[in-house]
DNA sequence: GCCGTTTTCGGCCCGACTGTTTTCAGTCG
């Protein structure tokens, strides 16, 4: 088969399937018609994502007004790298930083978003706007319309939201317009309704074991597989995902394919060719499943790893150097021949750069930085040395203390926090005092038997409302390690909130804050705070920071811990395990670190067991230059 | 609108399908 009847199948059968589109019903996207700007939000400043989500905006806007392509490209990688950005836009405008260092932003849009900072509000959005009813961006958000449609649409038929869409796709006045047709509509349809019962992104907390047991499964089955990797945003460790991508080689492709249908916990069949199948799983995640000649696997696995901003930056620079990228392999444009590359790493070199890890495939400067080859080592699991945040039965944990030790042992740690909730706690049976010096009992005879593992007396110490610990301090004297997290009271306001957190990072005893935003994924907003002011803190008090590698919490998300990073606050990546099990979730911390370019040097756990109880043994305001010195 | 080990002006990623058309515009990833 030639390579274009390849891709030909590969994109037939991609566009018969529902993408997943946004639910217009969702609050979410009804937010989108408003300029959320800063006195309407009630909030006092405006934060990057909401920043990013009005350039957003714009591009759409000026889509359908008709303005130059490069000009929406423009605003579009504008709205990305602002949400991608680890320091927040108000407080560089408040600085006086210059804006047009940021790749992507020129004098336009940094005048732009300095009036957004500075007034809350921006004249050209305001006029823009002005000019388009309200729904006109949720109509081309619905996947089949284009800008192109969704002004003829409004020109011609006064379509102005979803319902109106779907009203006129109902009645056959949109298949009678020129260039439409009956199909168009069934389509156009077909994706409201999807949009009304399929979910939003899946949180990677679910997007991952669902990827793991089909690869899993796969592999079982089929002895033929040589290489198979999840691609796309889950590659890229990105929160949320839209569809789980998986790239696959085999000597027999077809029986791949024919397996994946096949798998019990597949609800519908979406596609089935002799290159990709997919299918929805039981859980209601969709998998693609692709499956290509082991010689375009480097090239294939590139191209659906994305991001899309990076492909188009790695294309930008390939046609600079007389170069075409595509999803075969890197085409000559002189002589027009195709090399095909097996692995990913080649595939960059031939283009003059460092290989970039997928975490960091963002389409901000990563490249630039891959052509400077001075992209760090980033930390990897394999560089942590223990684990800080570890729940046992004695509160809310499944497994007893020793079973978590033994674990911890066999993931090759050195030394191992033991930290259950304080007394406060009291739904996840947190220890009173009495039980708390017990539990330090045990944890100090099972040091001794075991022999050849450290382990810390610990807690989760609740950080009350007002700041103080559910602790005395004679208590917290006894503990070797403690992490002290907000688990309630988190509506208070952002000068409330801080204020708490920074007083509790002036406890001598806190050597550590835990999931300092409490967000659940997709579950729960986190608290409103100021958290330059608290990373400022944590770095002058020399309290450490969380990554919470909870793959439903992710907390530290990646800017902050890249901006935590770069004002010298000391990062632990804690598996914050309820069982034994749940230890490996250190991959997904360690995925959030590297997101934010983190090298072992800055990741506390990865100093050896000696090095790290020096660390310990330090006066708690020296214990960031400590770890700058000795990680 | 952004950007420059070719360029401060003239470029700007790539390949594919669908639905509508008789050669292509619009859309998508």
């Amino acid at each position: 088969m030639t390579t274009s009847s390849i891709v030909t199948l590969l994109v037939r059968t991609a566009t018969s399937v529902p993408p997943s589109v946004p639910d217009t019903a969702d609050p979410k996207y009804r937010k989108m018609r408003t300029i959320p700007s800063c006195r309407e939000s009630g909030l006092d400043r405006m934060n990057n994502t909401q920043i990013a989500e009005v350039f957003e905006n714009i591009a759409g806007l000026l889509e359908i007004k008709g303005e130059r392509r490069f000009v929406v490209v423009s605003y579009q990688r504008a709205a990305r790298t602002i949400d991608h950005l680890p320091t927040e836009l108000e407080q560089m405008v408040r600085e006086e930083e210059d804006l047009k260092q940021i790749p992507g932003i020129g004098k336009a849009i940094a005048g732009k978003i300095t009036q957004l900072a500075t007034e809350g509000k921006m004249d050209f959005y305001e006029k823009l706007r002005g000019e388009f009813p309200d729904g006109i961006l949720d109509v081309m958000r619905v996947p089949g319309v284009g800008p192109k449609s969704a002004k003829r649409l409004w020109d011609e038929l006064d379509v102005t939201t979803v319902e109106a869409l779907e009203a006129v796709a109902s009645d056959g006045r949109l298949a009678a317009l020129p260039r439409m047709g009956p199909k168009k509509a069934k389509n156009i349809l077909k994706e409201i309704a999807a949009a009304r019962t399929k979910g939003d992104r899946v949180p990677i907390a679910r997007a991952l074991p669902a990827a793991e047991r089909v690869i899993g499964a796969l592999k079982e089955r089929c002895p033929s597989i040589v290489r198979i990797e999840p691609a796309g945003s889950l590659r890229r460790f990105e929160e949320t995902i839209g569809d789980i991508d998986i790239v696959c080689t085999a000597t027999d492709p077809q029986n791949v394919l024919d397996t994946l249908v096949e798998l019990p916990n597949v609800a519908s069949v979406l596609a089935h060719g002799e290159k990709k199948s997919a299918v929805v799983l039981s859980e209601g995640v969709q998998v693609d499943l692709r499956v290509v000649d082991d010689s375009q696997f480097g090239a294939l696995l590139q191209y659906f790893t994305g991001d899309k901003q990076h492909n188009i930056r790695l294309r930008e620079l390939a046609v600079r150097q007389g170069l075409s990228v595509n999803e075969y392999g890197i085409k000559d444009t002189e002589t027009g021949e195709t090399e095909s590359f097996t692995d990913e790493s080649a595939m960059y070199e031939r283009l003059g750069l460092q290989y970039i890890p997928p975490e960091l495939r963002r389409g901000t400067d990563e490249i630039d930085r891959a052509r400077q080859h001075s992209i760090p080592r980033l930390v990897e699991v394999s560089d942590l040395k223990g684990d800080l945040h570890v729940h046992t039965e004695w509160s809310d944990g499944r497994d007893a203390t020793e079973m978590m030790v033994v674990a911890a042992r066999e993931r090759g740690y050195e030394y191992v926090a033991i930290t259950d909730h304080s007394a406060g706690r009291g739904i996840a049976n947190g220890l009173s005092i009495e039980r708390l010096e017990e539990h330090i009992r045990e944890i100090r005879q099972l040091e001794d038997r075991l022999g050849d593992i450290k382990l810390l007396a610990g807690s989760e110490v609740d950080i009350r409302a007002d700041g103080s610990l559910d602790y005395p301090d004679d208590a917290l004297d006894e503990l070797d390690w403690v992490v002290a997290s907000v688990h309630s009271g988190m509506g208070q306001d952002a000068g409330t909130m801080t204020a708490r957190i920074i007083k509790a990072m002036h406890s001598p005893h806190v050597t550590a804050v835990g999931h300092l935003t409490t967000r659940m994924i997709g579950e729960r907003k986190p608290i409103e705070a100021d958290f330059e002011s608290i990373f400022e803190a944590a770095a002058k008090t020399g309290t450490a920071l969380e990554i919470n590698a909870s793959p439903r919490r992710l907390d530290l998300k990646d800017t902050h811990a890249h901006r935590a990073r770069e004002l010298g606050v000391p990062l632990v990546i804690d598996s914050d395990a309820h069982d034994a099990e749940s230890l490996d979730n250190q991959r997904c911390g360690v995925a959030v670190a590297r997101r934010a370019w983190c090298e072992p040097k800055h990741i506390l756990n990865t100093l050896p067991v000696d090095s790290f109880i020096k660390y310990l043994d330090t006066d708690k305001p020296d214990r960031p230059q400590f770890l700058a010195e000795h990680g």
